[in-house]
DNA sequence: TACCAGGTCTGAC
DNA sequence: GTCAGACATGGT
């Protein structure tokens, strides 16, 4: 399905290995809206993405049939898993197209190449919720100033970033401090479930699906269905949660006729419309619509 | 300059 | 249970 080379760049060897891009688009998958620690950065082929987790990060080249991904030797299975590559996508957009819905469709077949990452639950947590009410350039900045003031600086070959705080220092800092980063009344937020994963809420969550998974989620203090959803989708692996937000909401109006204005309501129109792959076709269409508003 | 952004909490009814 | 209003701040 892949191969796996070292190549030697200077003195340095960078590891990388490749994968069939059929149903895996590098700049798809960072920029479909699913995730915030990445930046535009020249790779050894041409223009790629750096994308940091926890305390890792990859580098990653679309190329013509393939798409390259570097990290240390080490992460190998940790980004295999992060990027869901043992998955088999042809299935759901081969579903995502079966309902016959032309607006899903045509999103489906657009975006085939956005894959759904397994992101780590507490740092997708937090980021979600810097997420409310806020527009997409400023949350990746925001979760950058917060990496920068409480993470680590690292070197991962010739590029630099800073790792994700710990839980720890998250929960230790005060308040004042999340202010200055510019969170605004986010920051008790993010400071109350930071203290309550330490004590062990996010743990409790292991194990649980669907409405009872989104139930537990709601419970830490300014987490509500949305980034409960989100939260859900995009680091327990549950496909079946759709996050609805502003843009779904239009999308809702505007591309399927809906009538409804409560979101709650919106949101139970698309699970038991698309079931158990809704979460992957809430992904695609929320690409599209943000793709062509933006042209 | 206004409006808006991957919403949520709170208190009133 | 439902709903309006408040909440910070920078991108466009």
């Amino acid at each position: 399905m892949y191969n796996v080379f070292i190549i030697l760049t200077k003195e340095k060897s960078m590891f990388y290995f490749d994968v069939s891009n059929e149903y895996f688009c590098a700049k798809d998958s960072i920029e479909c809206g699913q995730y915030f620690r990445y930046e535009n950065v020249l790779t050894p082929l041409g223009d790629g993405f750096l994308l940091k987790t926890e305390d890792k990060a990859c580098v990653l080249y679309d190329g013509n049939d393939f798409v390259r991904i570097y990290c240390e030797e080490n992460d190998k299975d940790y980004f295999q898993r992060f990027f869901d590559l043992d998955r088999d996508y042809s299935s759901i957009v081969e579903s995502a197209c079966s309902f016959g819905v032309e607006f899903l469709d045509i999103s489906a077949r657009m975006g085939k190449g956005i894959r759904i990452f397994n992101q780590n639950r507490s740092e997708c947590l937090l980021n979600f919720i810097v997420s409310q009410q806020n527009n997409i350039p400023r949350i990746k900045s925001t979760i950058e100033k917060i990496c920068q003031k409480l993470g680590n600086k690292k070197v991962f070959g010739e590029y630099t970033y800073y790792t994700y705080p710990t839980i720890e220092t998250f929960a230790s800092c005060n308040e004042d401090t999340l202010r200055e980063l510019g969170l605004g009344y986010r920051a008790p937020y993010l400071l109350k479930t930071a203290q309550s994963i330490i004590l062990g809420e996010l743990d409790k969550c292991d194990g649980l699906f669907g409405v009872e998974l989104k139930k537990a989620l709601t419970k830490f203090y300014g987490v509500g269905n949305k980034v409960a959803d989100c939260v859900a989708l995009f680091s327990f692996g549950d496909a079946s949660a759709f996050p609805v937000d502003t843009w779904m909401e239009k999308l809702y109006h505007e591309n399927f006729g809906g009538t409804e204005t409560n979101r709650d309501k919106i949101n139970a129109y698309f699970t038991e419309t698309f079931g158990k792959n809704a979460g992957y076709f809430q992904q695609y269409m929320f690409y599209y619509k943000r793709q062509k508003e933006k042209k």
